[in-house]
DNA sequence: GGCCATACCTAGACAGTCTAGGTATGAAGT
DNA sequence: ACTTCATACCTAGACTGTCTAGGTATGGCC
């Protein structure tokens, strides 16, 4: 369960450059030692989600015979994922504070 | 948005002790710097639902004139709590490698 | 030919949160 | 006496995001 931070985590990823949808789900995984390892129904909708809402967009693309959406961070998209960043670090401080934990 | 965190932030607040509703939503606010403003329709079926889950009890209390439903941690709720933390330091250790943010 | 990995998709179920109501008491101000 | 605010509890239904469970299609390997 990844709770509420799929778009943090797919703006994150695509930080690095462009990168198809499959890709993003291996890479998730990858970066994250499987502690996200989200299917494929889960990351679809979202990356359809993100490109409605302006801050990613997408093109096809051939690659040995198998098409691919491949999706980049759009200048919005770039903006919202730093104050996605910044929300991120006072939601864990605040859990910090609140339940005793330390990260 | 406390993004499916409330289990562990009620459970957090009650370390400490017994307390009841309105007053875990008042820690709440008070120990986030107002960060957690939750409603009370969100706190509630949350106490109820730790409750049939065997995370806490709950009893009456009569507090000049005002009856209060005061909140306590079960062993099984401590357990719990503690499985949480790690679960928390966990996710927040995998957000950090995922998208670049530190914490 | 069969199977697996790659690569995309969506409908509907489910769970957790929030909105928007409701009840009732006590204290403080007019 | 009346109003208003803070305290203190509650629930039904809306909403949102995630997951389950299906579907299609290609390429590589045995």
């Amino acid at each position: 369960m990844i709770r509420g931070n799929l778009d943090l985590l797919v703006m994150g990823v695509l930080q690095g450059g462009a990168l198809h949808g499959y890709g993003i789900i291996d890479e998730l995984r990858r970066r994250s030692d499987d502690t996200f390892d989200l299917p494929e129904g889960t990351v679809y909708p979202a990356l359809h989600r993100l490109e409605r809402a302006g801050l990613l967009t997408s093109r096809w693309q051939q690659q040995a015979g198998r098409r691919r959406r491949v999706y980049e961070l759009t200048p919005k998209g770039r903006a919202e994922l730093a104050h996605k960043k910044d929300e991120w670090r006072m939601f864990v401080a605040a859990v910090g504070r609140v339940a005793g934990v330390t990260t």
